[in-house]
DNA sequence: TAGATTGTTAATCGATTAACAATC
DNA sequence: TAGATTGTTAATCGATTAACAATC
């Protein structure tokens, strides 16, 4: 794996689908693919497919293809899918319970550890198997138990001191189910989950698509 | 609004986003704004939100800038939010309930008219004010009840059967939570959030910052 | 070896930014 | 009117696609 060169965000953003994609293929034994096949089942371009995984090394072989396990397991490395990550929900509302859930059952590598929570009713709670504590001990549990990521679920005004929280705590990554941008230290990694964004955007496309219909039909 | 030339993706998923900042601002009473301003504040050029905004029509004066509470209806039109939408969710796990309240309460404009699910144990109970259905009875309830847009909130697996069923239906748009890709047809809008994604380019962004910061320390 | 398919360079396309004339 | 700031055109930048030589 080349660790030089900057990798756009574009392909990055892709990679968990080529991953995907991988998976489902192992599932069903096949072990090549060529980026002509991969293209017709992930809907990239070969071209595309060839230039992303050329930016970490060249995984392929001439006249072959790749390897799908191979594949599989750099892309996987690359995204840091081989290490364990220890995490903390903020936030023990419908979203936090959720997400805690999701995460600690579904997602292997990715531990939850525990909710912080500043209702006192919540506090010391178990939520499935995941204990609440009080939002006042956060930095203490981060430090302790050396936690890399915390996975913001609280509304949108409480988002940012929870965040600078974080940081001070020493996190590694925030995630962030907030309906706001933040503000973080270059050296934190953020990613956001704007649902609320996402449902706007499907009400514009619903809307663009009527139109369409009605243009449509009145031709 | 222009309803004519085709609006690049990437400027409607910036809407929300300009939505968002503007609300803020109305709540701050403040009722005028300078693209410069405004780009100081949310972090795009200015030379890319009137740009972005011409797209639909010169919404600004010369000389003068934007107004804030006009320009926030304007925007709101154009992603639909002036609207309302009936919603149903298929699956009553943590996931389909914890989205089913969020949308339900927090979200004016979109209705959760109802949860749908094949776990007998479930169908008939109510989560929080939302009515568990039966899963065979989707496609009647969604032409009775005029439903417009269908949350997945089902295994991956299971989420493509969902998506037919729904098309079938004719909901407008489907909300994806499963961590597939659907196929519909092409008259139905789809917007996914694959949390599982999001979570994954967290990891690497992660493992980039730790490579940067030993790099650092090395020299 | 011949055929297939990658790795990589070059061409194209689209999106962002810069510049400035129009105008409030 | 003069100053400010948009709307819009032109320049730049980056990402995607096409082409093909290298090579398995």
């Amino acid at each position: 794996m080349k660790e030089n060169a900057k990798i756009s965000n574009a392909v990055i953003k892709r990679l968990p689908r080529y991953r995907r994609y991988l998976r489902e293929l192992q599932k069903k034994g096949v072990d090549k693919i060529s980026s002509n096949e991969f293209s017709s089942l992930i809907g990239y371009t070969a071209s595309q497919i060839r230039q992303d995984l050329k930016n970490f090394g060249g995984f392929g072989q001439q006249g072959y293809g790749y390897n799908v396990n191979g594949l599989y397991t750099e892309i996987s490395a690359i995204l840091g899918l081989d290490k364990e990550y220890k995490m903390i929900v903020i936030g023990a509302g419908n979203l936090g319970q959720a997400i805690a859930n999701y995460t600690y059952y579904y997602k292997a590598g990715f531990v939850v550890s525990g909710i912080f929570e500043i209702n006192p009713r919540l506090i010391g709670m178990r939520i499935n198997d995941i204990q609440v504590f009080d939002y006042e001990n956060l930095v203490d549990f981060v430090e302790l138990n050396n936690i890399d990521i915390g996975i913001i679920c609280t509304t949108k005004d409480n988002a940012q001191e929870v965040a600078d929280r974080l940081s001070f705590a020493g996190v590694k990554g925030i995630w962030n189910f907030a309906p706001v941008d933040l503000e973080v230290p270059s050296h934190i990694a953020l990613e956001n989950v704007h649902i609320s964004d996402s449902l706007h955007s499907l009400a514009y496309h619903i809307n663009k698509s009527q139109h369409a219909k009605e243009e449509q039909e009145n031709k």
